[in-house]
DNA sequence: AGACTGGAATTAGTC
DNA sequence: CGGACTAATTCCAGT
């Protein structure tokens, strides 16, 4: 391969020094994240507290973006990627509203961030400001001692921009024609997303003490219309249209291209394959993405990053200064215009936040706080550690708090990031995917030419619709999202893939938001504000370009299952939205699993007596005739305890069918409903993800589980996706919310439930006990018990099919 | 000519 | 360190 690509010294401005630096600091940042990851953001608290207005704001305004510029040590803020999450909502001056406070929100007051809850002001600003919060309670210290090991120098600090910014193709290109893999795909910056169509000025009203800067600092960028695709329609929300604001860049490069710049200097379409990260990553259950090796500090072809940031990433610093925000290719300010301090203390914040994905949020307890109390999201978590408002909302502390009543009413000024968990439903208001795309739809690659539209099982493609508004025309954004157990999020290594042709008839626009492509539709009131999404693809990035991103700590390796993930913001009046999210059926985007990974869509019955015996019919794709379905049942620490396989009734089996005895359980005496797993294996390693199944003690045997009933077969009630089905995103397996389902108390569960279920799919609709309805594609939320402890350990999913210990 | 596809050869990562 | 495998990417070719 290309030598450039080796060392991460492409060609790019990276030079070897600073990949030198980089890996000193690089060993010293693991070595931090083994014992005190958080290492403090260091001042930053104190740096608020210093200055009373946050650094990066006002340089963020002032100054020329970052990107593409300066591409050595300019510390970039982490990217938002999946994982990374932006501080939970907070209440919002309006009763009953909430504002995002992505990263951009800084809360000061004394002892700076840490000045607890309720402490110190926050102020909201521009992504850039995220630099300025500083949870950590040292803060002065690791400004000064440390040299920057996340200062100015190291380009750690701002992870080279995600997304796009991972593509390998920008690398060095003017323009990479990759970029825009779609012609006319406009380049929005990540801040149009916060944009609100009647408020422009709101556009950058994340900070309110800096608002009026931060207008007139918009107004300098001379927002021209976006650049629509050729095939381009009236954008939503005209004219208000927020997006209207960001015009293309200047010279027709999109931010995009300001990022490839930085971020890729993977190969070149000329060397095709990138090298692989200097450091390898196990993709084994065991291995977690977080802990990245410190050989992974010597960047392959994203070098120029320098070496990924500890583990709990950046949090999408606000905004994700990371990503080319509106302001970053319009003008922002630049990471190097931040201020060192303030840069040091964004990223050793994003350091020290804990990432929700993380083990520790999920180590088998819900904190305290948040959670448990069921805080209000966005709500100020415990200030000890002092990164409380930064830390990533607790997605079952916003489960309960949305089921509770809290609205996912935002300020039109501070819409929600895309990782945020946001509910289906709000009072009649829904979003709801009409019509699901397949379960499997080939990704392409930048090297490859697109391989079309997602479609929908029925033929034809997915449909969504919002109900309960037609009032005018709305946007709809749609992006890939994880398919993971984990929150949704952007999925790190897929982006959605804008469709044009004249097959195509929904007009749609590409919109980067924080790194990750969003597409936008609208959705008209004369379509029954429903839009057929037939403009949409998906496009794989390389794995090894994102896994080097800085503050990346997915892993690409059989992490090939998205789902997409469609928003859509309701103008509530007095600048309020009410933004509602919907993730369709996890689709499986790589050839082979496609072809050769059994999948399991629904089963029947859920449960029965240990004495086994019954029969259980399973339904799903790729089962082949000498496919195995495998039961078992791991113990608290995740280790196999118990392992049987069913006999297959082969005769009433087929490709999508399945019909089997279920196995007699081990230990027949057991008092309490146990939860075991079962997979279909069509061969080592082919094996499809974990289905729950519970084993009910004789005594219970005619006492099912509450929804036991409502489990349903879909070959029962027809087409997998049909239209009365629910068609939500996929549930976790189990029937209830844990603490809803007694059989959930047994000891080794709760654990793994406590914590593992609410978050699965936090941002859609009420939990399975409150919508009964068809689980369709249960094995996405299908984590063992075990599994989930230890993906949400590991801080990473297991691949599907990998679980099962051999 | 270009967008889609379906397959499959190569190359890289794991065990 | 090499071999067997598996997964990821890149290539090809037909529609």
């Amino acid at each position: 391969m290309p030598a450039d690509r080796d060392l991460g010294a492409p060609a790019g401005p990276m030079g070897a020094a600073s990949c030198e630096d980089e890996e000193l600091e690089f060993k010293l940042v693991f070595g931090e994240e083994k014992e005190a990851p958080p290492l403090g953001a260091g001042g930053a608290g104190e740096e608020l507290d210093s200055e009373d207005t946050p650094p990066c704001c006002r340089l963020a305004l002032g100054e020329p973006p970052p990107y593409g510029a300066a591409p050595i040590g300019i510390p970039r803020p982490p990217p938002p990627r999946p994982g990374m999450h932006s501080p939970p909502p907070r209440p919002a001056p309006s009763p009953g509203t909430w504002e995002s406070q992505p990263a951009r929100s800084v809360r000061l007051g004394p002892g700076g961030s840490s000045g607890g809850a309720g402490g110190g002001r926050v102020l909201e600003c521009p992504s850039i400001r995220i630099t300025s919060i500083s949870p950590t309670p040292d803060p002065p210290a690791a400004l000064e001692d440390n040299p920057d090991p996340w200062g100015e120098g190291s380009p750690r600090d701002y992870p080279p921009p995600e997304g796009f910014g991972g593509y390998r193709e920008a690398g060095g290109q003017g323009g990479g024609p990759f970029f825009s893999p779609s012609p006319g795909s406009s380049s929005l910056s990540s801040w149009s997303f916060f944009s609100d169509a009647s408020d422009e000025a709101a556009l950058y009203a994340a900070c309110d003490e800096v608002e009026s800067e931060l207008n007139e600092a918009a107004s300098r960028f001379g927002l021209g219309s976006p650049l629509p695709s050729p095939r381009a329609s009236p954008r939503p929300w005209t004219p208000d249209d927020p997006w209207s604001l960001y015009g293309p860049s200047p010279g027709g490069r999109g931010p995009e291209d300001s990022w490839l710049l930085l971020s890729a200097p993977g190969p070149t379409p000329a060397s095709p394959r990138p090298a692989s990260p200097c450091g390898k990553r196990r993709y084994s259950s065991s291995g977690t993405p977080s802990s990245a090796s410190p050989a992974l500090s010597r960047r392959g072809s994203l070098g120029e990053e320098g070496p990924e940031p500890p583990p709990p990433p950046p949090l999408p610093l606000v905004r994700d200064p990371g990503s080319p925000g509106p302001f970053d290719y319009v003008g922002a300010p630049s990471a190097e215009s931040i201020p060192q301090k303030t840069r040091r203390t964004s990223s050793e914040q994003a350091v020290a936040l804990p990432r929700s994905e993380e083990p520790a949020p999920c180590n088998g307890k819900l904190p305290s706080g948040a959670e448990e109390a069921g805080a209000p999201p966005g709500g100020p978590r415990k200030e000890a550690a002092g990164m409380d408002y930064l830390a990533v909302p607790s997605p079952l502390a916003w489960s309960k708090a949305r089921i509770g009543g809290h609205s996912p009413i935002f300020r039109t000024s501070a819409l929600p990031p895309l990782d945020w968990p946001l509910p289906s439903q709000y009072e009649q208001l829904e979003l709801r995917i009409e019509v699901q795309p397949r379960a499997h739809h080939r990704a392409h690659y930048e090297t490859e030419g697109s391989r079309g539209a997602v479609k929908a099982a029925p033929g034809g493609h997915p449909v969504v619709k919002l109900l309960g508004y037609s009032e005018k025309p709305l946007t709809l954004q749609m992006f890939i999202g994880t398919a993971d157990e984990r929150n949704l999020r952007p999925h790190a290594f897929y982006q959605v893939h804008r469709i044009t042709g004249k097959m195509v008839a929904t007009a749609s626009y590409e919109a980067v938001v924080s790194g990750t492509k969003v597409l936008e539709m609208t959705l008209l009131p004369e379509n029954n504000m429903a839009a057929n999404i037939d403009c949409a693809g998906i496009l794989k990035l390389r794995n090894s370009d994102i896994e080097l991103r800085k503050g990346e700590t997915d892993i690409g390796r059989k992490n090939t299952r998205v789902r997409l993930v469609f928003r859509v913001h309701v103008p509530q009046g007095s600048g309020k939205v009410v933004s509602v999210q919907t993730a369709s059926v996890p689709i499986e985007c790589s050839q082979r699993s496609a072809q050769e990974l059994p999948q399991v869509e629904a089963y029947s019955p859920s449960a029965c007596s240990v004495r086994g015996g019954e029969e259980l019919v399973l339904t799903g794709s790729n089962f082949l005739p000498d496919s195995k379905v495998v039961f078992i049942e791991r113990g608290p620490d995740g280790k196999l305890q118990w392992e049987e396989e069913a006999t297959v009734n082969r005769l009433q089996s087929n490709e999508v069918t399945l019909t089997l005895a279920v196995p007699e359980y081990s230990n027949k005496r057991v008092s309490r409903p146990v939860q075991v797993y079962f997979y279909v294996s069509n061969g080592r390693r082919k094996r499809s993800p974990t289905q729950s199944f519970k084993f009910l003690p004789v005594i219970f045997k005619e006492e099912p589980l509450p929804d036991a009933s409502l489990r349903g077969f879909p070959s029962a009630s027809g087409p997998p996706f049909g239209s009365d089905m629910d068609f939500s995103p996929p549930r976790p397996p189990y029937p209830s919310y844990p603490h809803e389902d007694p059989a959930y108390e047994t000891p080794y569960l709760s654990e793994g439930f406590s914590y593992g279920t609410p978050p699965l799919y936090p941002q859609t609709g009420p939990p399975p006990s409150y919508r009964p309805g068809l689980r369709m594609f249960p094995e996405t939320g299908g984590a063992t018990v075990s599994e989930i402890i230890g993906r949400d350990l590991s801080g990473f999913p297991a691949p599907p099919g990998e679980e099962p210990p051999a």
